[in-house]
DNA sequence: GGAAGGGCTTACCAAAAAGTAGGCGCTGCT
DNA sequence: AGCAGCGCCTACTTTTTGGTAAGCCCTTCC
């Protein structure tokens, strides 16, 4: 057992696996790989189905664990912008590995989805 | 949204996660993966924590998704084999990814795992 | 013949995660 | 003046997920 932060984890992966546990985190992780800098709505907006309350919950452990970091542009009406941190980077490759693999899994199952993406969403 | 198996999906990313979501489940691949072959205890005693219910359930829930394969090497006295799948072998890229994201995250974070291993568990 | 393992299943309960619905301060547009 | 949009927060409910504990069949070992 592993021990880091006052919790304990089983192996190296469990470690990796504490930072991207949430229905959501992933996509949201993916969604700021993919388009570099983002508002919050404009991730709400790509993430059809979230709910505000989840949304900036999730926003919030991300950032506390170092994975996105949040600049605020201006403040006084409100106006921030998210962003990867040098570790949400690093998993780059396994956000292009879940993307590649999902596209794959969808062909093999007579789903063109990157030559059918405008009937999508 | 992509519509597959009477579910739906907000991208490919999306259909990815849907089959490792579940808080053992790439526990177990990884472990498959490392031995290639193990028995139901096997994959037990090396989940600290994981009870019965959970880890029938969610093997289970791998065969079904096609992720492993069960063998039955004797019903007399049941005895079974895990085993990755090809589909879940093609999974190993992001297997491999996250231990070492770990092993990477634990280094920055003094614990040298590879190092010390044989002082957990 | 009784205990110990392997490979599960089941009924029940607890905790964690997510969803609902509303509200709030601020500003810019009309 | 009033409404829309941004970027949230909060109280509450629901759903999902996981854990507990017990039991069962079968066999091998002592």
């Amino acid at each position: 057992m592993i021990k880091l932060h006052n919790k304990t984890y089983t192996c190296p992966v469990d470690v990796s696996l504490s930072f991207i546990r949430g229905k959501w985190k992933v996509l949201i992780l993916f969604h700021l790989y993919y388009f570099q800098k983002r508002s919050y709505s404009e991730i709400r907006d790509n993430l059809p189905g979230i709910s505000e309350k989840v949304l900036a919950q999730q926003l919030k452990e991300l950032e506390r664990d170092r994975m996105i970091h949040k600049t605020t542009r201006s403040s006084k009406p409100l106006r921030v912008e998210y962003a990867l941190t040098d570790l949400g980077r690093s998993l780059s490759p396994m956000l292009e590995f879940l993307s590649q693999w999902g596209i794959g899994y969808l062909k093999t199952n007579g789903i063109d989805y990157l030559q059918d993406q405008h009937l999508y969403k």
